[in-house]
RNA sequence: GGGGGGAUGCCAGAGCGGCCAAAUGGGGCGGACUGUAAAUCCGUUGUCGUCAGACUUCGAAGGUUCGAAUCCUUCUCUCCCCA
């Protein structure tokens, strides 16, 4: 059993905490809880530091409770945005919250007896809630002045807020005094931008329990250049493997820069301090082993994926990008191929298609439209840049036919500079 | 209510009758160097075209002109100042 607080402090992932958290950690098992808007129909990188919080909290002898928010979804958190944001559909939002739910349940341990996980929902609470009961038992009692004070929603009072989304905090707020009330929950976390609602969780239960509670909030990841993480040029990183393929997924860990890495391997693996600080300088001293990056990713995609998904990921990569010659992908059996070429993208065609295609140009334009390519010129600029491959071999004339024999008698691998692949699948 | 700006390519931002598919910076993409890093450097970045060129772009619609992103009219949206 770690020091919750100790450990975390190592990591870098406390941004903000209450004073008397750690002495009240330190009494005996706590219940804690972090909770997800169902904004999207599955959780993405930049979630999994906050559900981290969850796991050392458990690892450390304390209850983790994650809140999926069907009701405070149905409202969307202004909290540092910039504009008022569009209603989910009550048909998204449930279909977001199932997938959100299972992937909740994939972090946690939910049979380690006292202080296995639990997962709620807010709509539970929320459903039969009426108006004014709202406003007779959560609205009284924080003033309007408090709640305009918060950082949180301080540039949305200049540009404009709705009293929907204003009320937000409340929800929130609402949601830590109900699981006080209900199961003595007494801590919650979240990420930094969470402090405004959290504190006005704290705020409820004092006034209307006159009980102490508290917040943890993590530092939002970003990168050293200062950009946003847990994105890739084609957007999120997401957890759902068909959203974001196992493949994506583990090149996304494996290509942070090594001042990311030193910083994230702390933030996303569960290795301990001395691992973790050997690793460190390990990598130091032959950095170009890159084994940080391959430590967090190999982890990661374990962890969200699979095992499977985690050797078949690494096994592609190798193929990709390593010295692998056209030979090495002739020699393929078929079976190694489809393991290994799972996860990248595939187009069909049809022989007959192809049996039309005149240029190995078009045939790239036609078929890449969208993944990799937006125009025929784009195609003709990478012919030109010579940055463009077919089955491992460099395209330099655009204007070729494009008779090239098909790996497993019906693929073609296309790509794009060193980093960008797919599969053309003849049918 | 009165007065004055502005709307340009992914973004920022020049251009203010022809030399403008539109400077420059950022971003993206490719390449070199490496380690599928970082930094740096080079190339590229509307569409179509086997590269000659053609076509569509500068808030929207009309107009002036041999010729407009650039001038005029109307409209839409924005920003600032005064009240």
């Amino acid at each position: 059993m770690h020091d919750f607080i100790r450990n975390l402090t190592w990591r870098g992932m406390i941004h903000d905490i209450t004073p008397d958290l750690e002495a009240h950690l330190k009494k005996g098992m706590m219940s804690g809880y972090i909770g997800f808007d169902p904004t999207a129909s599955s959780l993405h990188v930049g979630n999994l530091a906050t559900i981290m919080l969850l796991k050392h909290f458990q690892l450390a002898g304390h209850k983790p409770i994650a809140v999926v928010g069907g009701a405070t979804g149905m409202i969307g958190d202004p909290s540092f945005k910039a504009a008022e944001r569009k209603f989910l559909s009550e048909e998204e939002l449930s279909y977001n919250q199932s997938y959100i739910m299972k992937q909740l349940a994939r972090f946690l341990d939910f049979s380690s007896g006292a202080n296995s996980a639990e997962l709620l929902n807010n709509i539970d609470w929320f459903q039969s809630m009426s108006f004014l009961k709202f406003l007779r038992e959560v609205g009284k009692h924080v003033s309007v002045n408090y709640m305009m004070a918060k950082e949180s929603v301080k540039r949305r009072l200049e540009d404009g807020i709705s009293f929907t989304e204003f009320s937000y905090q409340l929800m929130q707020g609402y949601d830590f005094y109900y699981l006080y009330t209900s199961r003595g929950v007494r801590l919650q976390m979240g990420g930094a931008d969470q402090w405004g609602n959290l504190t006005t969780g704290i705020e409820l239960i004092r006034r209307k329990a006159s009980e102490e509670a508290f917040a943890l909030t993590t530092p939002l990841i970003t990168k050293a250049d200062g950009s946003k993480f847990g994105k890739s040029e084609q957007g999120n990183i997401w957890l759902d493997p068909t959203m974001t393929s196992p493949y994506e997924f583990y090149q996304f860990w494996l290509n942070c820069t090594d001042e990311d890495a030193i910083r994230l391997i702390k933030v996303f693996t569960l290795l301990d301090r001395e691992v973790i600080e050997a690793l460190i300088q390990a990598h130091a001293r032959e950095p170009h082993q890159r084994i940080l990056q391959k430590e967090i990713a190999k982890e990661l995609t374990i962890r969200v994926h699979s095992e499977a998904d985690y050797m078949q990921a690494a096994k592609t990569s190798e193929l990709l990008f390593g010295r692998a010659t056209p030979a090495d992908l002739w020699s393929l059996g078929e079976k190694d191929f489809k393991i290994i070429f799972k996860s990248i993208p595939e187009i069909e065609i049809s022989q007959a298609d192809l049996n039309t295609m005149e240029h190995v140009i078009d045939l790239v334009a036609s078929t890449g439209a969208g993944i990799m390519f937006n125009s025929k010129a784009e195609v003709r600029r990478a012919i030109q840049e010579g940055s463009l491959y077919v089955n491992k071999e460099k395209v330099t004339d655009p204007y070729q036919k494009p008779d090239f024999r098909l790996l497993q008698d019906k693929y073609l691998l296309v790509q794009r500079g060193k980093k960008h692949h797919y599969l053309i699948k003849v049918i």
